[in-house]
RNA sequence: GGGCCCGUGGCCAAGCAUGGAUUAAGGCAUCAGCCUCCGGAGCUGAAGAUCGUGGGUUCAAAUCCCACCGGGCCCGCCA
């Protein structure tokens, strides 16, 4: 809150000037200037006005500033021309200060900007129920958890889903290896159910295809099976789909994701949602029958100035796959009436119940699931052009572009290394992973390595802490460790992963977040630090420079929140709360607290700083302990 | 062929929306320092950059425009 007050007070200073010498009206931006020589704020208002009044920037600049009205300086204590043609702005440090400090400590949630609440709908994860989750994976539901815990702390009711799709070809893969190729459906022992079927009779199913062609009939007919709900194909994949999902589910929840619903692709089938929406795209006129060319006897939506046409029904009747995206994304925005029945599926960690859509009548105590205002679908970048056909299909029935968000994020790679420890060799700088080849790498042994670890390196700092403890603390660290990497990297660009790297809990990463943590929270419980004063009754003065810079840094809290929520980029988050931690870290390297004659002053910034990393935290799903 | 995205030190990468202060953040790796003092998963410093290439716009370009090069993805009556 302060830091706007400031740019708001800069930005209105120079305003007034302007209007005062009757200049013109400019977009000014009002930025941190490069070094605390120049102060810390400043304008380019001159630079704008030089090219309309053909006057150099530092002359108006001088003119500005003289005509500045002091009386009303609040916040801000000088403003001077630079010789650049910037003007630039000082800070009344012990004014600042205190009114920084009020809002944090008068404000559980300092830095949350305000918003109307709404209902929103975050799908993420969605997973082929037939495998184990791979690192890939795990980028999708960090990024769905995160933005999920953003939209939650905003004060908005959010449903998080997951979909599953129970009827395609990869479930029936399973089924026909189990029926046909005579795979167990036990695990071997020591290994976990989604592994074993991901890794081996997945991949062998595959590879079986090549040698038998005619493999592919069988699988034809399973999948008509998934897709009807009949013969000993579906009995199956119910429940092979329900074992998968109950091993996947244990890595999310590793990895801090919960959910509110599991929405079966089978139940959407099932309720005949497609019927419906279909006969109304044919009234809105969205879709039309082909006759001749290529598409004949096919039901297509127009594909726009450059696209071409989309079939969305075959023409032996069937629907295509981004057909079936249309009328959940519908459901999502309460453009069909819910006809699903929900039943529990399993209580999660935190105790929150996860439902399914029901295969029976289910129960009546479910939650309103759907009609939400926006819903937020974190979806590969790849599928970019299906999703804005979803989306155009909506906009014929009355919701859209602004309503319907995919959230498109790139893969994760194997970086060549890596690859060559998993035995892949390949010529490129990445390589991609495929879950039908073999070619990745599971989250839970990516988890497994970081925990392994995060708990030696835990161990020998804590010597005289339980096993328990340590445990504990490995697990949050790996966590952080994983969440972090996943985030920190802007959305569209792949990620190459890199096992070593990966394990560095060193510099930009979540451990080293969580140690500044628990590195003020050991200070603060050193200084028997309690309860604050007023803040009238501090020492203000004689600011050093760290502590400055920290201030500033936590007065930017709402404005950087506000930016990554219009932005739906996650990686900036992470950069706010490294900066964050960075500013303390220096801050604690510089400036003695406890023995220090600013003593109540600094601790109170500790205190300050501690309260908004762990917000921060909070949103980025890393556990905030107080030792680690 | 058409469309979208990416290209910044040895490696990873921020900045690009809204062009200016510069010496282009930060991290990894390398080298040199810092625990009689609040947590060394830290801090300080050194070294390392034709911002893919070529044009253009501008007083000013990593940032805007055009072309090209390299990489990725999409362009199925597959899912």
């Amino acid at each position: 809150m302060a830091y706007s007050q400031l740019r708001a007070e800069a930005e209105r200073l120079v305003n007034s000037a302007i209007e005062r010498l009757k200049l013109q009206y400019v977009r000014q931006i009002i930025s941190r200037t490069p070094s605390e020589e120049l102060g810390e704020l400043s304008s380019n208002a001159s630079f704008m006005l030089s090219k309309a009044l053909g006057r150099a920037p530092y002359e108006i600049a001088v003119e500005i500033t003289n005509n500045m009205d002091r009386s009303s300086f609040d916040l801000i204590k000088s403003a001077e021309a630079h010789q650049t043609g910037y003007i630039n702005f000082r800070i009344d440090w012990e004014k600042f200060l205190a009114r920084a400090l009020e809002a944090i400590f008068s404000d559980k949630k300092y830095g949350i900007p305000k918003a109307r609440k709404i209902k929103v709908i975050v799908e993420h994860t969605s997973v082929n129920p037939n495998k184990a989750l791979h690192i890939g994976h795990v980028r999708n539901v960090v990024i769905g958890d995160t933005v999920a815990r953003i939209m939650k702390a905003l004060g908005h009711d959010v449903q998080i889903l997951n979909y599953i799709d129970d009827t395609g070809v990869q479930v029936a893969d399973l089924v026909l290896g189990f029926l046909h190729l005579g795979y167990s459906r036990q695990a071997p022992a020591g290994k976990k159910l989604d592994h074993y079927y991901g890794d081996d009779v997945y991949v062998n199913v595959n590879r079986a295809y090549e040698k038998e062609p005619s493999l592919q009939e069988k699988r034809k007919e399973i999948t008509r099976q998934l897709e009807e709900g009949y013969g000993e194909g579906a009995k199956i994949a119910e429940e092979i789909v329900h074992d998968v999902l109950v091993e996947q589910l244990k890595t999310c929840w590793r990895v801090g994701a919960e959910y509110d619903l599991l929405n079966y692709e089978s139940q959407i089938l099932r309720q005949r949602y497609w019927e419906e929406v279909f006969e109304r795209l044919k009234n809105a006129g969205a879709v039309k029958l082909a006759r001749g060319g290529k598409f004949d006897g096919c039901w297509v939506m127009e594909g726009g100035e450059e696209e071409e046409e989309k079939v969305l029904v075959r023409s032996d009747g069937t629907t295509v796959y981004a057909a079936k995206d249309i009328p959940y994304a519908a459901w999502k925005l309460g453009l069909v009436r819910d006809r699903f029945a929900y039943d529990i599926f399993t209580e999660q960690p935190s105790g929150k119940r996860l439902w399914m859509t029901a295969f029976d009548k289910g129960r009546d105590d479910h939650p309103n699931f759907g009609s939400a205002d926006i819903a937020i679908t974190v979806i590969g970048v790849e599928q970019t052009r299906l999703q804005n056909f979803v989306k155009k299909a909506l906009e014929y029935l009355g919701k859209g572009e602004r309503e319907y968000i995919h959230l498109a994020y790139e893969k994760v790679a194997l970086s060549k290394k890596t690859a060559r420890q998993l035995g892949i060799e390949g010529q490129r700088e990445f390589v991609q992973m495929k879950g039908r080849t073999g070619i990745y790498i599971n989250a839970d042994d990516v988890f497994d390595m970081l925990y392994k670890k995060a708990k030696e390196e835990t161990k020998r700092r804590n010597s005289e802490k339980d096993e328990q403890w340590v445990k504990q603390v490995a697990e949050a660290i790996a966590l952080s460790a994983i969440r972090y990497e996943m985030l920190k990297q802007d959305i569209k660009k792949i990620i190459v992963f890199d096992m070593d790297e990966a394990l560095n809990l060193e510099g930009d990463t979540g451990p080293y977040l969580m140690y500044s943590y628990a590195r003020a929270v050991s200070v603060l419980r050193k200084a028997n630090y309690t309860n604050m004063q007023p803040i009238k009754q501090y020492d203000l003065s004689d600011l050093d420079q760290k502590e400055k810079e920290l201030i500033l840094c936590m007065s930017r809290m709402e404005e950087e929140l506000q930016n990554i929520i219009d932005t739906l980029a996650p990686d900036s988050l992470c950069r706010y709360a490294h900066e964050l931690a960075t500013s303390f870290n220096a801050f604690y390297e510089r400036c003695p607290i406890i023995n220090s004659e600013y003593r109540e002053r600094r601790l109170m910034i500790t205190e300050a700083f501690r309260r908004l990393l762990a917000e921060n935290l909070d949103l980025l799903g890393i556990k905030a302990m107080d030792a680690i």
